[in-house]
DNA sequence: TATTTTATGAGACTAATTATCAATATTATT
DNA sequence: AATAATATTGATAATTAGTCTCATAAAATA
């Protein structure tokens, strides 16, 4: 299973034990595309069964996103949510702000535009967000 | 002076009151070109002798933003930071990973490509982010 | 000026996230 | 396999930005 290792080699990168505890939170947020947030998270979790506390969530997903394994999306104030990045490229996002539903979207245009300016100030780019803050379809 | 005007007719439609709390807050705000938070902008005020509460800042300040007199910059899960819209035209935000240096950008191209993803999802823009975080050429 | 309405300040509260630390699990060593 | 060394976990305390509460003060109105 691809997702194993991937998992397996990001915490022997970051010279991590292996345990079940960091296998399940993975195995969780790759078990759907959606952006869930910490909470959401550990709350399916403990539905299901699974046993992680809160606590170790938190850390897992944070060495998930330094291993690039996860996306964190930071959406004003609201809690942090977290999608998997299997199998899927580079995207930013489109967020209702009435219903909260979450769309993707890329630009090649945008994104050469991006570095163009970055580079052009001769800084170097380290990332970045592009949210657009929208009423969506069903919701206007 | 502008700014005065500008504040008043905010308070007036909606229905506030003029006091001179959110006028000092508001005149501190306009004083420079930063982006501060919340609190640096109440301490700013106290190190000038003048007398504003934390909790009177943080409510003066929602209403300046929410009539379009300040912009806030949500950085990540950083404190929001604060800037006045006094005669300056839209703009997004290239943030220093490392020293936390702030400055501005503007590109109609991506402006243009955003408004399109939007209108053909048939969406309706409310708002975007968009911060290209990066080592500023000092920082490298 | 008296009365009504709104704003302020001090501090309690909230919520997401991080830190602490004793108990437990994993890995390395014998 | 047993033991020692080290890292992880879970429960909960702490932190922090921001909001809420409510008695007092200020402003608007009569």
């Amino acid at each position: 299973m691809r997702s194993l290792n991937l998992l397996k080699k990001a915490l022997k990168k970051e010279n991590l034990r292996y345990t079940k505890q960091r296998q399940i939170i993975w195995d969780e947020i790759c078990n759907t595309d959606d952006h869930r947030d910490a909470e959401e998270i550990y709350l399916t979790l403990r539905k299901n069964g699974l046993s992680a506390s809160r606590a170790t969530v938190y850390r897992t997903i944070d060495v998930l996103v330094k291993n690039n394994l996860v996306r964190k999306l930071e959406i004003g104030d609201e809690p942090a949510r977290y999608e998997n990045k299997i199998d899927t490229a580079h995207h930013d996002h489109l967020i209702c702000v009435k219903c909260g539903k979450i769309e993707e979207f890329m630009d090649d245009t945008i994104e050469n535009r991006q570095d163009q300016i970055v580079e052009d100030l001769g800084f170097k780019m380290i990332r970045h967000i592009h949210q657009l803050f929208v009423l969506c379809d069903k919701c206007q």
